[in-house]
DNA sequence: CGGCATCCCGTCGGATACTG
DNA sequence: CAGTATCCGACGGGATGCCG
């Protein structure tokens, strides 16, 4: 078991592992994008890459299996001619939305901050 | 200005930018680290080294810069003997704890989920 | 359609030593 | 104490081409 970063300070290792699981999850120049195109119904890998613009299938493939061993996404063949494969989002991965809010929410509450900091800086 | 990677999914592209943003602050190995040592006092360079085990001085210092730069921590030096120099948290970074909150929180509830779904496989 | 194999390069971060 | 300088390996990710 890998120690906590955090010398001293009451901190559960349970906390730190959980915190690197998610952002194993979100991390990545592509991951959350992909996320989000599932977000709302399930995709073909063809569907997808039309969507996110300048992605490789190399790229997309690694970060869909990826996507799939963390337990976010589902893979789902079907036995067509041709192949049919679809991409859905687990139960975990639809409740990325929220992480993704947050997140956007304190970057444009940063940015109100930093403009208002600016003009004080500059009066 | 760059475009959202996001075809044909309405999203501003401010909230791309402003998910850039705060992924540009949470992501690499030990930003968030470096805030959480952070969140209830400011310290001195030595301080945060000694209390985030591993860490180099040379990451330290080039993390803290960013920081800085990103605004969400503040450097202050006092012209002492020796040198005294304190890092603590803007209001921006204080509130990166609500982000932290929320990323543990997920990675909790992934692992439960992620439990539950092995046991019903191997059921 | 849904990928995999190969090559390549830039950045992240570690190790070690040194400075005002 | 609070950093800087230098060197170096590992890895993320791009480009291109091929496959069932």
């Amino acid at each position: 078991m890998e120690n906590s970063y955090f010398n001293g300070i009451s901190c559960p290792n349970e906390y730190v592992l959980a915190l690197k699981d998610t952002l194993n999850v979100i991390t990545g120049k592509w991951k959350l994008a992909i996320v989000t195109t599932l977000l709302f119904e399930k995709k073909r890998f063809s569907d997808i890459q039309r969507m996110i613009v300048g992605i490789t299938p190399r790229m997309l493939s690694k970060e869909l299996k990826e996507l799939e061993m963390n337990g976010v996404v589902v893979r789902k063949v079907y036995d067509s001619t041709p192949v049919l494969v679809e991409y859905e989002l687990t139960d975990s991965g639809k409740k990325l939305k929220h992480i993704i809010d947050t997140l956007v929410q304190w970057g444009l509450e940063h940015r109100e901050q930093a403009i208002a900091a600016f003009a004080e800086a500059e009066a």
